[in-house]
DNA sequence: ATCTAATAAATTGTCGACAATCTACCACAG
DNA sequence: CTGTGGTAGATTGTCGACAATTTATTAGAT
């Protein structure tokens, strides 16, 4: 609550709340009461209905009326289609990072992909995270329009929703570190089709990654049932 | 204020004040006054709080602390990065709409392509503009994605803030539907990739247009001053 | 006359209370 | 025992009022 002088109330609380959704605190299908979020950031009601509004908005949550609002539910279905458009963004990211970045952003870049090549080595997840967060903020950056980065992180976040992110995180650092080799060789030699398509694919391949875990998945339960 | 029932009094007010600044009534950098609004709904200025509260969100929108919500205002940066992002949104759609749409769905695109040869011929830019957003409409129902097409519509109304429409609607009725022809042609084929490329190509030259005539029209500001 | 300071008006931010609606529980008939 | 109806509790929806902040106005000094 401590930007609360810059933004509001209302926009404090609605990061608090955005927060708790994202850490996984609320679960897709609970549903949120009013007086008790309150209580619980002391405030009143009203930044608090402003807040879910605005969490409607972003897709986070749902509102049903007279009845609440409720996290969102996501399935596998709305996942796959986020992935895709992720994608094709991630396709405009690289032409952008690579005909706007400077050379010095580009060194951060490789920077970046030597932390994390020294994480798969090390068999790190933890360690990989992180960077692989960094990797692909530092190309937003890179790309200088504000609405693109804003629509982006929205994505992001929304599949935070998708609750099997066992399914998504496991696997494969090596193949994604791969990819941002290819990435990156792309954006040095200041290909933006080429680095387009490297960035395309490489989110491709993680929503294809996704795809056979969930079908083995299935499998498995199929098995124990 | 027909859909209170439905989707609450907020959501019902937050389209009026959207349907407000997407006619241009209020324009950009406006400012909205709580008390005026709440007055002209019937409402308190709770409903419309929470309205601003998402349309803040959406990006039509912006909020500055203790001083109320402005029309948000887009310059030509902004719109040119808008196109961007609509160029490679177009190119899923396409990709989606060759992949899923129905034959049916099919038909009814060329029929509308038929209406808008004809209006071409006429050279009714009346008759041109409504059937353009049905084609367009058409192709975002055939994606069968309900995140993607929320998203592409947020765009379009985001692009109506940048208020030159006069630059974006003229010229080309005949181009614009030869592309669309091009479209078609690749969408019969079920040809995904082709039918995309077409798409995002329809919108990089209508871009393209824009940025032509942004210059033109600089040119002839600067022999008046 | 212009700039600054103080004050008044207007506007936003927040709150508590009441009305409308939904949910859970219990009594009762079949 | 099951299903139905009704009542009590909880929750959302809306409102009017007050506090905090900004904006406009006015008086005074240079």
């Amino acid at each position: 609550m401590s930007d609360f002088l810059t933004t509001g109330l209302s926009t404090a609380v609605q990061k608090k709340i955005e927060e708790l959704v994202l850490q996984g605190k609320l679960q897709g299908g609970d549903k949120l009461n009013e007086v008790e979020l309150a209580e619980m950031f002391g405030t009143s009601r009203g930044p608090i209905r402003e807040a879910c509004k605005g969490l409607v908005q972003a897709g986070l949550l749902t509102a049903v009326p007279n009845r609440g609002v409720f996290v969102r539910k996501m399935d596998v279905r709305e996942a796959l289609e986020v992935y895709d458009i992720r994608a094709f963004l991630d396709q405009l990211i690289g032409q952008l990072a690579a005909t706007h970045g400077t050379a010095q952003q580009i060194r951060e870049l490789w920077d970046i992909h030597a932390r994390l090549d020294k994480a798969v080595r090390a068999d790190d997840f933890e360690a990989y995270y992180p960077e692989n967060l960094s990797f692909h903020e530092k190309l937003l950056a890179m790309t200088g329009s504000e609405r693109l980065t804003q629509m982006y992180l929205a994505l992001v976040k929304e599949l935070h929703l998708f609750r099997r992110k066992g399914l998504i995180q496991q696997g494969s650092m090596d193949v994604s570190n791969a990819e941002h080799a290819l990435i990156l060789e792309a954006i040095s030699q200041r290909d933006p089709v080429k680095t387009g398509l490297a960035m395309r694919n490489h989110v491709m391949t993680a929503k294809q990654r996704l795809v056979t875990a969930i079908e083995l998945q299935s499998v498995g339960e199929g098995l124990q049932s």
